[in-house]
DNA sequence: GCCAACGTTGGC
DNA sequence: GCCAACGTTGGC
């Protein structure tokens, strides 16, 4: 069982957007990253537990949690030439791009960037780190289990 | 909207 | 294989 971290653009697909779907399940197409995409295709297995991150928004942080709820298979938006992910280098027999299925099981309270960074323990934590752009990141289960005690509580 | 940081592209 | 130019991310 692994941890991870995985932003979403509220305006895209909220934490409250994905609860209100059928079997609270989405699928993370749209990964056009290929260290992202390693991590989804190489390492991610179904039950890894998921903290739902929105960012590129006025309150980014920790939304909500979530599990991988299907293994990795093919993007289908790559193929579609009307999708803004399409990838015409792409194709159904050398697919290039795969997404798992994310189900939601819980909102939380919003733990923000700066609450995040307040905590020592969460100093090597990779979305904290400079520059840091990956949409899908791994935490150790020390990170996990201390952000989750945070969730807990009602305040920071 | 700004801009720092990073990833990708493509000419050579 | 180098590296400059360009595009994207995402907090602020």
């Amino acid at each position: 069982m692994r941890y991870w971290l995985m932003k979403s653009e509220p305006a895209d697909a909220s934490i409250d957007d994905v609860l209100a779907m059928p079997r609270q399940t989405v699928a993370w197409y749209g990964v056009r990253n290929y260290q992202a995409r390693n991590f989804m295709r190489d390492q991610m297995q179904v039950g890894d537990k998921v903290f739902f991150y929105h960012s590129n928004c006025a309150e980014p942080g920790i939304a909500g949690l979530a599990e991988v709820a299907k293994l990795a298979y093919p993007d289908h938006t790559q193929f579609d030439a009307k999708s803004k992910y399409y990838d015409p280098k792409a194709t159904p027999e050398n697919p290039r791009w795969v997404n798992v299925d994310v189900r939601a099981t819980k909102k939380t309270r919003l733990v923000g960037l700066a609450e995040l960074r307040s905590h020592p323990e969460l100093d090597k934590l990779r979305i904290l780190q400079r520059g840091n752009r990956l949409s899908i990141t791994p935490l150790d289960p020390a990170e996990w289990s201390f952000i989750c005690k945070k969730l807990m509580k009602l305040k920071a």
